[in-house]
DNA sequence: TATAGTACTTGACATTACCAAGTAGTTGGT
DNA sequence: ACCAACTACTTGGTAATGTCAAGTACTATA
């Protein structure tokens, strides 16, 4: 898959996934990795970001399969910024797409 | 608009503008922008780099309106990198869609 | 106690888009 | 003849974000 297309797209989609309920990150690479690849290393810093920008609040939780998780929560910051995001990638999805059907018809 | 949705796909878009006709660089511009906004400084690199990995050749023109304009034509190498290409943006497209879709029902 | 699975972190790197500034040819008005 | 506006292309520095690789550490189980 081409790796320049999730750019920006993976921050849509954590937020997106956190909001139907907390996640940790662990569990969040797995999640994302069912729509498209993505790797720890991306995911990790990608929660930090958004945690930094207060669109994530975090807690821990210990577990009984390892170490302690932290829980991802969605602020309302983060549900407006998320809401915002969708309605970007909308518009832009459509547009590529009508720009590549419009082609295609000539 | 999120100027990170773009990487990738403004590739797409340059080669499916090319496969219709060649095309100079200000003109892509000025087409590309219909679709989504960008600017000089990003198509020109972009250019010079798909014709350096020979998906296009060139060729200078004369204009009675400016400097020379030189040409960009689609080689057999770019018609299939371009078909690859949407297929790729087609797929990723969708799996995110359907995964906001999905979400939305819950 | 060794191994596998869970969980998180970090640093160096690659790619691609943006911004700003510069060069240069053509046309049209004064 | 000169200047402004438009056409056309180039380049250098920067920002944003994803990848890779390696490392730390906890828990369960054989």
């Amino acid at each position: 898959m081409n790796a320049q297309f999730k750019k920006g797209v993976l921050e849509l989609i954590v937020l997106e996934s956190v909001r139907q309920k907390d996640m940790y990150g662990y569990e969040l690479v797995e999640e994302v990795s069912k729509v498209v690849d993505v790797n720890e290393g991306t995911i990790y810093p990608l929660l930090k970001r958004l945690t930094n920008e207060r669109y994530f609040e975090t807690y821990l939780r210990e577990s009984t399969e390892g170490p302690p998780r932290k829980y991802y929560h969605l602020t309302v910051a983060g549900i407006l910024y998320r809401d915002q995001l969708e309605a970007e990638w909308m518009e832009f999805a459509d547009r590529v797409g009508a720009f590549l059907k419009e082609q295609k018809e000539r």
